[in-house]
DNA sequence: GTAGTCACG
DNA sequence: ACGTACGTGACTACA
């Protein structure tokens, strides 16, 4: 049996990836796409071959001995973008964790180094995987040594294999001739000249007749075309020069032991720590090992002592103050983990005389007694505590998102890396996939629910002191934390939600869904899944020939915008988009909803907190945030939501609270004006943008003001515009340009956000919250003007968000404090809904009124619409 | 698990 | 020249 050497081309293959992968940042904003494809395109390899030996070659950046031969001569690394650039010492770092070698020697390509040690490798009786993106090695390829070119696709990695017959078959020449052949033709990224007028099928007919460009040349007046033969004569020595160039140099003196390359323990602790670091989550089950073992995990004690379990809580509470974190199983208590002081951390299972009755009541007078307390996730815990100081509360998962809301995660290994610089196994790794809900490893309930209380009380003072510094102190405390309890009151009371009418609407929408897809096979002559963009493209696009317009990424467009244009010729199609829209309901909603109707009749949505980049909540199972109102049909779904007997429902939201946002922090007197005298604020846009009185303005002129109103908040651009209008790019430009003309305030606004958002790396809301936008300093123009109207919808949209966080908790707190039966039971970003005791509903409209107006103090006055009714239909 | 689509602010 | 509006979540198809 052959030994086998597999050498990656190390550039190479970083460049394959960085283009086949869509970029990945971790939460240091460290570029990571590269790095990921590499090392999946490397194991891809591994786990296929049974190699013994392994390297990679890197090119460095000293000219090589081609740039002495020939000057212009770029050599195989292009220009780098610095995304691409950044991840070159990553994955250095990573290959030298892993302790393979690294080929580099000055004066030399990495091309020369995979060809040397491939060449010795042959010569040594070894079987050679040459692996690269770059044609030019397969002039290496033999019997023995293969080249392999990895092709980062969609469905992923596909490898083309190239021995001496795979050459012989694609390109009609031997190996050695590939060289020949790029003397010729020339490569323009490596600036290897070649000879004018002849390209690749000129040049590969000529090498599969003659065998060289020297053999060429003696025959140089029997080669046709004419150009081509005129062209080698001209500059046959051009032809050399590039064939001196394009051959790799298989006699380097670069040192090398095969022993060092021999794979041995890949994932060794070194590489799973920069593999957590690097935030690839899913190459760590590769390890065997669990990462590098912590101090903190060696004082986790485990206590069922009655007497014990006293003495440590009693000590908590004389200290400076714990962490702590309640397991829960079945909706009970199954534990509890306590962290005080520097390490002391213990689990209390619930077990004999220590009862989840008597943990409830030491958390709860810990609370009591004034400590400081720090968890992670307290919303999911507050059903089995009642925390009587809240000020002295801190749900670090929340803080840990305030500095950076764009992670997707806040779980205890996250904010453990984040403040702690401490690599931990996360719950899955340590409990399964189901957490402590259905834990795989019951030993390890101890351990996961320790590293929780003490990364939430380690954690508690480098996270406030960065929220501190970072101005963001008393979002954190006066909004974040409060907004806790908010939600959770919101997540317990729930709506009211009729199944039997959903039902009803659901039963509905089936016979006109029938209908209409009976009508579409007819239409399209043949049944097919409708569903399926996929099979629909195919059917409207290739069968029934209609004019297509947009592209995905996998084939034709169906979006209901492309559908849209073809409505009006194609009745077809309108059945579509009404199709669409009807299944839509159904399943989403009549069929979706019905799923989440509890025993209590009620829908108990979850809120979150640490989602969104801009500071808005979101709400899921389901999302109560996106029930239909804009089309009737859909809007007659409200109708099922419904108050508790004697109730009705209460609706407040406000009017344009994100342009009124816009005028007060850009301090624009127009728009601020406009707010000041006029309750149609789009009507007033388009008078002063199109200079004409009030009165005049017409529907068309106010829609287009409406419009240009939204896309400032979004970040505005012609072409977006454009396409909202459907008018042409230089129009839409013209009302963005008369648009600034008449509020100056609006774009210097806007331009002085992207400037310091540019230097400062983010931007904020009027109460200090921040969005990093990292987009900004990339070098690709779509995600740098991604990162522009970000940087200007950002704090206006979380401003707003801001306004009506303090709004819920001021309203909820006052539902409570004025004893009132009525709950805050919604929020859907500037609407707030209350289920109202009909006898209470001046009270809680005066409440509304006073706390949402009153919510922020701004230049423009922030105004609200209310409306009352029986169900959620008639409250809009 | 990803892509496409569509519901909302 | 590049090719888009900002922010979400749920469902279906399909690899």
């Amino acid at each position: 049996m052959r030994e086998k050497i597999v050498l990656i081309d190390g550039h190479s293959i970083l460049n394959r990836a960085f283009y086949g992968i869509p970029d990945l940042t971790n939460a240091e904003g460290l570029h990571t796409n590269a790095v990921y494809g590499f090392l999946n395109i490397m194991f891809k390899i591994l786990d296929e071959e049974k190699a013994d030996y392994l390297a990679v070659a890197f090119d460095l950046k000293a000219p090589t001995f081609r740039h002495k031969m020939y000057a212009p001569y770029k050599g195989t690394r292009k220009p780098m973008p610095q995304e691409l650039h950044q991840q070159v010492p990553l994955i250095q770092e990573m290959l030298r964790a892993m302790e393979i070698p690294l080929l580099m020697l000055e004066g030399y390509e990495a091309d020369d180094l995979l060809g040397t040690i491939a060449k010795r490798a042959e010569k040594e009786g070894l079987d050679v995987s040459v692996v690269s993106g770059d044609r030019d090695l397969l002039q290496l390829a033999t019997e023995h040594i293969q080249i392999r070119i990895p092709k980062t696709k969609r469905t992923g990695t596909e490898i083309e294999d190239y021995h001496t017959a795979e050459v012989l078959e694609k390109y009609q020449v031997t190996p050695p001739q590939i060289i020949d052949l790029k003397a010729l033709m020339g490569d323009a990224s490596d600036n290897i000249p070649g000879i004018p007028g002849v390209g690749e099928k000129t040049a590969s007919k000529i090498i599969s007749a003659y065998g060289s460009i020297e053999n060429a040349y003696a025959h140089v007046e029997e080669i046709k075309p004419n150009k081509a033969r005129e062209s080698l004569k001209a500059h046959y020595d051009l032809a050399q020069l590039s064939k001196e160039l394009a051959t790799i140099n298989t006699d380097s003196p670069i040192e090398f032991s095969f022993e060092t390359a021999r794979i041995g323990e890949l994932y060794t602790e070194a590489a799973f720590t920069l593999c957590k670091q690097l935030e690839f989550k899913n190459m760590l089950s590769r390890f065997q090992c669990q990462g590098p073992k912590n101090e903190a995990a060696q004082h986790f004690q485990t206590v069922t002592d009655f007497g014990q379990t006293e003495e440590l809580f009693k000590k908590a509470q004389e200290s400076k103050g714990a962490g702590f974190y309640l397991v829960r199983q079945k909706g009970l208590v199954a534990g509890c983990s306590l962290c005080y002081g520097e390490t002391d951390t213990y689990y209390f299972p619930v077990e004999g005389f220590v009862t989840s009755g008597y943990l409830k009541g030491k958390l709860e007078e810990l609370f009591a007694a004034g400590t400081e307390t720090a968890t992670l996730d307290l919303k999911e815990q507050l059903p089995y505590i009642e925390v009587s100081d809240r000020t002295k509360m801190y749900d670090l998962a929340i803080g840990a998102y305030l500095l950076n809301p764009l992670k997707d995660s806040y779980r205890y290994e996250d904010v453990a890396k984040e403040q702690l610089n401490l690599i931990l196994p996360s719950e899955t790794e340590l409990l399964g996939k189901k957490g402590f809900e259905a834990p795989e490893k019951e030993e390890s309930v101890p351990t996961c629910a320790c590293y929780l209380a003490y990364v939430a009380w380690a954690a508690r003072k480098p996270l406030l002191q960065k929220l501190s510094e970072e101005g963001m102190e008393a979002l954190f405390r006066e909004i974040e934390m409060p907004l806790v309890y908010t939600l959770y009151d919101m997540e317990c009371e729930g709506i009211g939600a009729e199944s039997e009418a959903l039902r009803q609407y659901g039963e509905e929408l089936v016979d006109k869904i029938q209908e209409l897809e009976t009508e579409i096979y007819t239409a399209a002559g043949e049944q097919f899944n409708i569903n399926s963009p996929k099979q629909l493209g195919v059917i409207l696009f290739e069968k029934l020939k209609l004019p297509y317009g947009k592209k995905t990424k996998t084939g034709y467009s169906t979006a209901a915008d492309v559908l849209e244009k073809l409505a009006g010729d194609y009745p077809i199609v309108t059945k579509i988009l009404e199709y669409r829209q009807l299944t839509k309901l159904k399943s989403t909603y009549a069929d979706g909803l019905a799923n989440y109707i509890g025993a209590d009749g009620r829908i108990h949505s979850t809120f979150n907190q640490t989602i969104t980049a801009t500071g808005r909540i979101s709400s899921t199972e389901p999302n109560l945030q996106n029930i239909p109102i804009r089309m009737e049909l859909g809007r007659r779904i409200r109708k099922v939501f419904v108050p508790k007997e004697g109730c009705v429902f209460v609706d407040a939201d406000y009017s344009q609270i994100e342009l009124r946002v816009l005028a007060a922090i850009s301090g624009d007197e127009t728009l601020i004006g406009a707010y000041r005298e006029a309750q149609d604020i789009h009507r007033i846009t388009a008078s002063q943008v199109f200079h004409i009185p009030f009165e005049e303005v017409t529907d068309l002129q106010r829609r287009n003001a409406k419009a240009v109103n939204f896309g400032i908040v979004y970040g505005i651009s012609s072409f977006g515009l454009s396409q909202d209008l459907s008018i042409t790019r230089k129009e839409a430009a013209q009302y963005i340009e008369k648009y600034f003309e008449t509020y100056p305030g609006i774009k210097k606004f806007l331009d002085d956000t992207v400037e310091n958002a540019k230097k400062a790396g983010y931007v904020t809301t009027m109460f200090g919250r921040r969005r990093p936008v990292p987009e900004l300093k990339s070098s690709n123009f779509m995600q740098r003007s991604f990162g522009e109207r970000v940087a200007m919808n950002a704090p206006i949209q979380g401003t707003a968000a801001d306004i009506i966080k303090i709004a819920m908790i001021r309203v909820n707190d006052r539902l409570k404090a004025e004893h009132l039966g009525s709950r805050l039971i919604l929020q859907i970003h500037d609407e707030l809904l209350i289920e109202t005791l009909e006898d209470e509903v001046e009270q809680v409209k005066q409440i509304l009124q006073e706390e949402m107006q009153g919510a922020a103090q701004l230049s423009v006055k922030l105004e609200i619409d209310m409306h009352t009714g029986k169900n959620w239909y008639e409250a809009k």
